[in-house]
DNA sequence: CATAAATACTACTTAAAGGTAGAATTAAAT
DNA sequence: ATTTAATTCTACCTTTAAGTAGTATTTATG
Protein backbone atom coordinates (compact mmCIF):
# COMPACT_ATOMS: atom_id res chain seq x y z
CA UNK A 1 0.00 0.00 0.00
CA UNK A 2 2.89 2.03 0.93
CA UNK A 3 1.55 5.76 1.86
CA UNK A 4 4.47 8.39 1.62
CA UNK A 5 4.22 11.07 4.38
CA UNK A 6 3.44 13.34 1.97
CA UNK A 7 0.80 12.02 1.23
CA UNK A 8 -0.52 11.35 4.70
CA UNK A 9 0.07 15.25 5.74
CA UNK A 10 -1.64 16.09 2.33
CA UNK A 11 -4.72 14.14 3.28
CA UNK A 12 -4.57 15.84 6.93
CA UNK A 13 -3.99 19.26 5.49
CA UNK A 14 -7.01 19.18 2.47
CA UNK A 15 -9.22 17.27 5.28
CA UNK A 16 -8.45 19.84 7.80
CA UNK A 17 -9.09 22.82 5.04
CA UNK A 18 -12.46 20.98 4.52
CA UNK A 19 -13.71 21.34 7.71
CA UNK A 20 -12.42 24.46 8.70
CA UNK A 21 -13.01 26.37 5.63
CA UNK A 22 -16.23 29.13 4.86
CA UNK A 23 -14.61 30.17 1.76
CA UNK A 24 -11.74 31.59 3.64
CA UNK A 25 -8.04 31.11 2.67
CA UNK A 26 -6.14 29.29 4.91
CA UNK A 27 -2.53 29.87 4.91
CA UNK A 28 0.62 27.84 5.25
CA UNK A 29 1.89 29.31 8.35
CA UNK A 30 -1.23 28.64 10.68
CA UNK A 31 -1.85 25.46 9.00
CA UNK A 32 1.68 24.09 9.61
CA UNK A 33 1.50 24.83 13.05
CA UNK A 34 -1.92 23.63 13.82
CA UNK A 35 -1.19 20.18 12.38
CA UNK A 36 2.53 20.11 13.45
CA UNK A 37 4.01 19.89 9.78
CA UNK A 38 7.06 21.24 9.18
CA UNK A 39 6.38 24.70 7.45
CA UNK A 40 8.95 24.27 4.77
CA UNK A 41 7.90 20.79 3.91
CA UNK A 42 4.34 21.86 3.94
CA UNK A 43 4.54 24.39 1.34
CA UNK A 44 6.41 21.98 -1.02
CA UNK A 45 3.70 19.58 -0.60
CA UNK A 46 1.02 22.32 -0.90
CA UNK A 47 2.86 23.50 -4.11
CA UNK A 48 2.14 19.88 -5.82
CA UNK A 49 -1.30 20.01 -4.80
CA UNK A 50 -1.99 23.41 -6.67
CA UNK A 51 -0.63 22.17 -9.48
CA UNK A 52 -2.66 19.30 -9.42
CA UNK A 53 -5.43 21.65 -9.54
CA UNK A 54 -7.06 20.28 -6.36
CA UNK A 55 -7.11 23.71 -4.73
CA UNK A 56 -6.04 27.32 -5.54
CA UNK A 57 -3.18 29.67 -4.31
CA UNK A 58 -3.48 33.01 -3.43
CA UNK A 59 0.09 34.59 -3.28
CA UNK A 60 1.23 37.70 -1.77
CA UNK A 61 -0.06 39.42 1.52
CA UNK A 62 -3.32 38.43 2.87
CA UNK A 63 -2.87 35.09 0.45
CA UNK A 64 -3.03 31.07 1.01
CA UNK A 65 -4.84 28.45 -0.20
CA UNK A 66 -8.64 27.90 -0.73
CA UNK A 67 -10.77 25.12 -2.45
CA UNK A 68 -12.78 26.25 -5.62
CA UNK A 69 -14.72 23.23 -5.83
CA UNK A 70 -16.80 21.14 -3.52
CA UNK A 71 -14.96 18.98 -1.12
CA UNK A 72 -17.65 16.58 -2.12
CA UNK A 73 -15.82 16.23 -5.37
CA UNK A 74 -12.19 15.98 -4.51
CA UNK A 75 -11.45 12.61 -3.67
CA UNK A 76 -8.70 10.98 -1.64
CA UNK A 77 -7.46 8.96 -3.84
CA UNK A 78 -6.42 12.22 -6.56
CA UNK A 79 -4.53 13.22 -3.49
CA UNK A 80 -2.50 9.72 -3.58
CA UNK A 81 -1.85 10.34 -7.49
CA UNK A 82 -0.31 13.27 -6.99
CA UNK A 83 2.81 11.75 -4.81
CA UNK A 84 2.87 8.28 -7.09
CA UNK A 85 1.15 6.19 -4.05
CA UNK A 86 -0.70 4.45 -7.15
CA UNK A 87 -3.45 2.55 -5.58
CA UNK A 88 -4.65 0.63 -8.38
CA UNK A 89 -1.16 -1.81 -9.10
CA UNK A 90 -2.60 -5.20 -9.10
CA UNK A 91 0.89 -6.09 -7.05
CA UNK A 92 0.54 -8.54 -4.89
CA UNK A 93 2.65 -9.44 -1.53
CA UNK A 94 5.41 -11.32 -2.73
CA UNK A 95 5.57 -9.21 -6.13
CA UNK A 96 6.16 -12.39 -7.99
CA UNK A 97 4.43 -16.06 -8.88
CA UNK A 98 2.41 -15.25 -12.03
CA UNK A 99 1.27 -17.93 -13.78
CA UNK A 100 0.17 -16.97 -17.00
CA UNK A 101 -0.28 -13.50 -16.22
CA UNK A 102 -2.37 -14.30 -13.29
CA UNK A 103 -0.63 -13.97 -9.80
CA UNK A 104 -0.90 -17.21 -7.95
CA UNK A 105 1.31 -16.35 -5.12
CA UNK A 106 1.13 -17.74 -2.04
CA UNK A 107 -0.81 -15.76 0.23
CA UNK A 108 -2.51 -14.23 -3.13
CA UNK A 109 -6.08 -13.92 -2.12
CA UNK A 110 -5.22 -13.73 1.48
CA UNK A 111 -3.70 -10.48 0.61
CA UNK A 112 -6.03 -9.06 -2.39
CA UNK A 113 -8.96 -9.01 -0.44
CA UNK A 114 -7.97 -6.36 2.51
CA UNK A 115 -5.82 -4.54 -0.22
CA UNK A 116 -9.17 -3.97 -2.59
CA UNK A 117 -11.14 -3.01 0.49
CA UNK A 118 -8.45 -0.20 1.16
CA UNK A 119 -8.54 0.79 -2.51
CA UNK A 120 -12.07 0.48 -2.44
CA UNK A 121 -11.96 3.22 0.41
CA UNK A 122 -9.39 6.04 -0.89
CA UNK A 123 -11.20 5.72 -4.41
CA UNK A 124 -14.97 6.15 -2.59
CA UNK A 125 -13.71 8.87 0.25
CA UNK A 126 -14.49 12.04 -0.76
CA UNK A 127 -13.12 15.36 1.47
CA UNK A 128 -16.50 15.95 2.43
CA UNK A 129 -16.67 12.82 3.65
CA UNK A 130 -13.92 12.52 5.74
CA UNK A 131 -13.82 16.25 7.52
CA UNK A 132 -14.70 16.47 10.70
CA UNK A 133 -14.99 12.59 11.37
CA UNK A 134 -11.68 12.79 13.13
CA UNK A 135 -10.55 15.29 16.49
CA UNK A 136 -10.08 18.62 15.96
CA UNK A 137 -6.45 19.24 15.50
CA UNK B 1 1.75 -2.04 6.02
CA UNK B 2 5.33 -1.41 4.99
CA UNK B 3 6.78 -4.66 3.41
CA UNK B 4 10.36 -4.42 3.17
CA UNK B 5 11.90 -6.03 0.27
CA UNK B 6 13.87 -7.65 2.74
CA UNK B 7 10.70 -9.05 4.25
CA UNK B 8 9.33 -10.45 1.09
CA UNK B 9 12.02 -12.15 -0.11
CA UNK B 10 11.77 -14.23 3.29
CA UNK B 11 8.35 -15.19 2.90
CA UNK B 12 9.56 -16.11 -0.85
CA UNK B 13 12.99 -18.24 0.17
CA UNK B 14 11.21 -19.98 3.45
CA UNK B 15 8.16 -20.65 1.32
CA UNK B 16 10.26 -22.47 -0.87
CA UNK B 17 12.35 -24.21 1.19
CA UNK B 18 9.41 -25.36 3.31
CA UNK B 19 7.82 -26.99 -0.24
CA UNK B 20 11.34 -28.01 -1.45
CA UNK B 21 12.83 -30.06 1.48
CA UNK B 22 12.90 -33.26 2.86
CA UNK B 23 15.03 -32.06 5.47
CA UNK B 24 17.82 -31.79 2.55
CA UNK B 25 19.86 -28.89 2.34
CA UNK B 26 19.57 -25.89 0.50
CA UNK B 27 22.24 -23.72 -0.25
CA UNK B 28 22.54 -19.82 -1.44
CA UNK B 29 23.58 -20.07 -4.51
CA UNK B 30 21.12 -22.27 -5.47
CA UNK B 31 18.27 -20.66 -3.83
CA UNK B 32 19.06 -17.66 -5.21
CA UNK B 33 19.63 -18.87 -8.92
CA UNK B 34 15.82 -20.43 -8.74
CA UNK B 35 14.30 -17.44 -6.92
CA UNK B 36 15.89 -14.76 -8.90
CA UNK B 37 16.88 -13.19 -6.24
CA UNK B 38 20.79 -11.21 -6.32
CA UNK B 39 23.41 -13.67 -4.41
CA UNK B 40 24.98 -11.25 -1.86
CA UNK B 41 21.61 -9.80 -0.73
CA UNK B 42 20.15 -13.55 -0.16
CA UNK B 43 22.86 -14.55 1.91
CA UNK B 44 22.45 -11.38 4.08
CA UNK B 45 19.14 -12.30 4.51
CA UNK B 46 19.06 -15.84 5.54
CA UNK B 47 22.00 -14.83 8.12
CA UNK B 48 19.75 -12.61 9.85
CA UNK B 49 16.61 -15.36 9.90
CA UNK B 50 19.49 -18.19 10.93
CA UNK B 51 20.40 -15.70 13.79
CA UNK B 52 16.25 -15.42 14.51
CA UNK B 53 16.31 -19.35 14.91
CA UNK B 54 14.18 -19.73 11.84
CA UNK B 55 16.68 -22.05 10.52
CA UNK B 56 19.96 -23.41 11.02
CA UNK B 57 22.91 -22.94 8.15
CA UNK B 58 25.48 -25.52 8.03
CA UNK B 59 28.89 -23.74 6.99
CA UNK B 60 31.11 -25.13 4.73
CA UNK B 61 31.52 -27.47 2.17
CA UNK B 62 28.20 -29.47 1.10
CA UNK B 63 26.74 -26.81 3.86
CA UNK B 64 23.39 -24.84 3.11
CA UNK B 65 20.06 -24.12 5.44
CA UNK B 66 17.53 -26.30 6.63
CA UNK B 67 15.01 -25.88 9.06
CA UNK B 68 14.61 -27.75 12.35
CA UNK B 69 11.24 -27.13 13.54
CA UNK B 70 8.08 -28.42 11.46
CA UNK B 71 7.21 -25.69 9.02
CA UNK B 72 3.72 -25.86 10.32
CA UNK B 73 5.72 -24.13 13.53
CA UNK B 74 6.68 -21.06 11.89
CA UNK B 75 4.61 -18.31 11.35
CA UNK B 76 4.97 -15.59 8.62
CA UNK B 77 4.37 -12.45 11.02
CA UNK B 78 7.62 -14.19 12.37
CA UNK B 79 9.50 -13.98 9.23
CA UNK B 80 8.28 -9.70 9.39
CA UNK B 81 9.75 -9.45 13.08
CA UNK B 82 13.05 -9.84 11.94
CA UNK B 83 13.25 -6.78 9.33
CA UNK B 84 11.11 -4.92 11.67
CA UNK B 85 8.42 -4.76 9.48
CA UNK B 86 5.93 -4.77 12.42
CA UNK B 87 2.17 -5.75 11.96
CA UNK B 88 0.88 -5.28 15.44
CA UNK B 89 1.11 -1.54 15.28
CA UNK B 90 -2.15 0.30 15.71
CA UNK B 91 -0.94 3.36 13.86
CA UNK B 92 -3.89 4.30 11.22
CA UNK B 93 -3.57 5.93 7.72
CA UNK B 94 -2.98 9.54 9.00
CA UNK B 95 -0.38 8.22 11.80
CA UNK B 96 -2.55 11.20 14.00
CA UNK B 97 -5.57 12.14 15.59
CA UNK B 98 -5.55 10.01 19.39
CA UNK B 99 -8.03 11.45 21.48
CA UNK B 100 -7.35 9.86 24.73
CA UNK B 101 -5.37 7.34 23.69
CA UNK B 102 -7.74 6.29 20.90
CA UNK B 103 -6.86 7.41 17.51
CA UNK B 104 -10.14 8.96 16.06
CA UNK B 105 -8.52 10.25 12.52
CA UNK B 106 -11.02 10.56 9.91
CA UNK B 107 -10.47 7.50 8.00
CA UNK B 108 -9.97 5.28 10.67
CA UNK B 109 -12.41 2.70 10.79
CA UNK B 110 -12.48 2.12 7.36
CA UNK B 111 -8.47 1.80 7.52
CA UNK B 112 -8.34 -0.45 9.90
CA UNK B 113 -10.67 -3.02 8.90
CA UNK B 114 -8.69 -4.21 5.90
CA UNK B 115 -5.34 -3.90 7.89
CA UNK B 116 -6.70 -6.19 10.78
CA UNK B 117 -7.25 -8.68 7.89
CA UNK B 118 -3.70 -8.17 6.83
CA UNK B 119 -2.61 -8.71 10.68
CA UNK B 120 -4.79 -11.51 10.93
CA UNK B 121 -3.09 -12.98 7.48
CA UNK B 122 0.34 -12.87 8.35
CA UNK B 123 -0.62 -14.22 12.12
CA UNK B 124 -2.31 -17.14 11.24
CA UNK B 125 -0.37 -18.40 8.47
CA UNK B 126 2.53 -20.77 9.17
CA UNK B 127 5.03 -21.53 6.40
CA UNK B 128 3.29 -25.06 5.56
CA UNK B 129 0.08 -23.20 4.89
CA UNK B 130 1.37 -21.38 2.25
CA UNK B 131 3.88 -23.64 1.22
CA UNK B 132 2.79 -25.12 -2.41
CA UNK B 133 0.08 -22.32 -3.03
CA UNK B 134 1.92 -20.58 -5.48
CA UNK B 135 3.66 -21.07 -8.98
CA UNK B 136 6.73 -23.61 -8.99
CA UNK B 137 9.29 -21.42 -9.40
C1' DC C 1 47.40 -31.17 4.76
C1' DA C 2 45.50 -28.79 0.82
C1' DT C 3 41.68 -27.56 -1.71
C1' DA C 4 37.13 -26.36 -2.74
C1' DA C 5 32.73 -24.90 -1.52
C1' DA C 6 29.96 -23.20 1.61
C1' DT C 7 28.26 -19.41 5.28
C1' DA C 8 29.47 -15.03 8.07
C1' DC C 9 31.33 -10.56 8.77
C1' DT C 10 32.66 -5.73 7.83
C1' DA C 11 32.40 -2.04 5.13
C1' DC C 12 31.05 0.39 1.30
C1' DT C 13 27.98 2.33 -2.55
C1' DT C 14 23.65 3.80 -4.60
C1' DA C 15 18.99 5.54 -4.96
C1' DA C 16 14.97 7.42 -3.05
C1' DA C 17 12.36 9.67 0.51
C1' DG C 18 12.13 13.14 3.81
C1' DG C 19 13.17 17.49 4.99
C1' DT C 20 15.67 22.28 5.00
C1' DA C 21 17.57 26.96 3.34
C1' DG C 22 17.48 30.95 0.96
C1' DA C 23 16.29 33.86 -2.59
C1' DA C 24 12.63 35.27 -5.97
C1' DT C 25 8.03 36.59 -6.85
C1' DT C 26 3.53 38.38 -5.83
C1' DA C 27 0.15 41.58 -4.06
C1' DA C 28 -2.41 43.93 -0.19
C1' DA C 29 -1.91 47.73 2.94
C1' DT C 30 -0.08 51.93 4.36
C1' DA D 1 6.59 53.80 -3.66
C1' DT D 2 7.70 51.01 0.29
C1' DT D 3 6.90 47.57 3.39
C1' DT D 4 5.20 43.33 4.75
C1' DA D 5 3.39 38.81 4.46
C1' DA D 6 2.42 35.48 1.69
C1' DT D 7 3.51 31.60 -2.14
C1' DT D 8 7.04 29.56 -5.39
C1' DC D 9 11.43 28.02 -7.10
C1' DT D 10 16.00 26.02 -7.03
C1' DA D 11 19.17 23.74 -4.74
C1' DC D 12 20.86 21.39 -1.14
C1' DC D 13 21.32 18.20 3.12
C1' DT D 14 20.10 13.94 5.81
C1' DT D 15 18.45 9.47 6.63
C1' DT D 16 17.18 4.93 5.39
C1' DA D 17 16.52 0.95 2.43
C1' DA D 18 18.57 -1.74 -1.04
C1' DG D 19 22.25 -3.84 -2.84
C1' DT D 20 27.47 -4.88 -3.61
C1' DA D 21 32.38 -6.17 -2.65
C1' DG D 22 35.87 -8.42 -0.47
C1' DT D 23 37.68 -11.02 3.14
C1' DA D 24 37.47 -14.34 6.90
C1' DT D 25 35.86 -18.56 8.66
C1' DT D 26 34.22 -23.23 8.48
C1' DT D 27 34.23 -28.06 6.98
C1' DA D 28 33.81 -32.18 3.81
C1' DT D 29 36.65 -34.50 0.60
C1' DG D 30 40.70 -36.28 -1.67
Amino acid sequence: MQLSNSSQYAIRILSYMALEQDSKLLNATQLAATLQIPYKFLTKIMTEVVKAGLVVSIRGREGGYRFEKPTSQIIVSEILKIFNDSIEDKQCVLGIGFCNGVCKCALHDQWMKPKLLMQKMFEESSLADIAGKGCKQ
